[in-house]
DNA sequence: TATTAATATTCCAAATAAACGATTTATATG
DNA sequence: CATATAAATCGTTTATTTGGAATATTAATA
């Protein structure tokens, strides 16, 4: 039960399902995600640490950046599933259209100097 | 996007998710539920009302009594995907175990006199 | 119509979760 | 070893969610 409501609970954020949208198309680091979505490097950060825990996102260090990306999912079948669900739910959204299509523009060595 | 995480926001909650797999053996009244899950008996409507609300569950009127059952979910792709998978996870938790096994002797007319 | 029972709603307190700035930690490099 | 950068953690504030008691609403029935 835990495991479900953990992955649930990671799930039911908008602006950490912006973020598994995002990893479907790319790797990225937590500067280029809150960078992105206009959030506080903070925030991005426990977002990416809850998605982390639910077994949704893995990581995984290149120097100084935290490299984020879609868990295989091999451990939790809860998260699997929402993981594969989610490659065909909200493509349509607006804001999910917005993001992906600025993706390839956004290069970490332009963005991640502050 | 709003629709999705109203269905991942509903199912976040234990309560919430031991009420649908109650469901999924029959059609319950909030007295019943309430009783059932210990809980007092606005906090159960509230649950049943969040559930209704994400499209996991519709309720119809049997006199004073108001029945809840699992949606179809013809409307809602996600809370259908979610009652779908919900069939087959969490069988094996015990407290999920313990409200099922005791179900059938749980008589509405027994319990629900205060 | 008065009463009773089941449910919904309101109100308030407590617990959780989210956001951000500031600080710390880890890594790289001059 | 000092400095710089990316990320994580801490401390605090604010917002959201939850829970229950009390009350209102709805429906049945004496």
């Amino acid at each position: 039960m835990k495991e479900l409501i953990k992955v649930m609970k990671a799930a039911s954020e908008p602006i950490r399902i912006k973020i598994l949208k995002m990893l479907e198309q790319r790797v990225m680091c937590v500067c280029e995600i809150h960078t992105v979505l206009g959030i506080a490097q903070s925030t991005a950060s426990k977002h990416l640490k809850i998605l982390e825990d639910a077994g949704l996102v893995t990581s995984y260090k290149d120097g100084l950046w935290v490299n984020f990306m879609l868990a295989d999912g091999r451990q939790n079948p809860y998260a699997s599933n929402l993981l594969g669900n989610l490659k065909h739910w909200i493509n349509e959204d607006s804001e999910v259209i917005d993001l992906i299509k600025n993706l390839p523009n956004t290069q970490r060595e332009l963005i991640c100097k502050r």
